[in-house]
DNA sequence: AGCCGGATGCGCT
DNA sequence: GCGCATCCGGCTG
């Protein structure tokens, strides 16, 4: 249950702050994402903060692009960008205009809307997974390209995709850890937030250099 | 319970 | 062309 206190729109100053004090801040938000059908509600139980210009791991390390241009725009609103031929993935840009910085969402605990979402993860197993993992949250809400740009800070209760005060997390039950999946100069920095023994918190993977089919080749000598 | 490869499109070098 | 802020199924122990 989500009192009625808690359902008030991050005013966007939250959002016009440091992506690192934003990023941990996050955890327990209330996304909320509407629809023709019944919207769907869920707390954010982990995060990560990307860095923009400064940030190797960032999709705007290396400037301003077509796909990127909305990471460089005002904050409180929705990055989505697809990626591996079939998933999206969900930031919130942070910073101020022209400060290409944003928060990935990486998992989350459905709290209403159930059916919607588990209609979407057919193969969920549970409902801590139906939004365990970046790709998983963004299908489990329905988030495509369409979504990008969206602003999140609306007042309309009928906006497509909003981010409610919720119930913060306590700092004490916050843990940081390296990003998942990031590899080279970004790898270090420790900006992935998560709630602690949340059920709903994916689970780390270390960057997984791909090997190049001449390496492949040389370890199968045999044949 | 943990590792590995395939799926699949597109942005960027 | 390469590699990706991923997920899932199938394999091994």
């Amino acid at each position: 249950m989500i009192a009625d206190h808690d359902r008030k729109p991050l005013p966007r100053a939250f959002f016009h702050r440091p992506v690192l004090e934003v990023a941990p801040d996050l955890l327990g938000r209330i996304l909320v994402r509407t629809t023709e059908d019944d919207p769907v509600e869920l707390r954010l139980t982990e995060v990560e903060a990307y860095a923009g210009r400064l940030d190797p791991g960032s999709h705007a390390y290396r400037g301003r692009t077509e796909r990127n241009a909305v990471m460089f725009g005002p904050p409180g609103h929705a990055y989505v960008y697809f990626t591996y031929g079939m998933w999206h993935c969900l930031n919130l840009v942070c910073d101020e205009e022209g400060t290409a910085s944003g928060v990935l969402l990486r998992a989350g605990e459905v709290l209403t809307g159930r059916e919607q979402a588990r209609g979407r993860r057919p193969k969920a197993r549970n409902d801590s997974e139906l939004a365990k993992g970046p790709a998983r949250l963004a299908t489990a809400l329905g988030i495509d390209r369409v979504l990008n740009g969206t602003d999140v800070c609306a007042d309309d209760p009928g906006a497509p995709l909003r981010v409610l005060t919720g119930t913060p997390a306590p700092d004490h039950r916050i843990r940081t850890g390296p990003r998942t999946g990031v590899g080279g100069a970004g790898a270090t920095q420790p900006w992935r937030y998560w709630i602690a023994d949340d059920p709903s918190v994916s689970p780390y993977r270390a960057h997984q250099p791909r090997r190049r089919r001449a390496a492949l080749d040389a370890g199968s000598s045999d044949v």
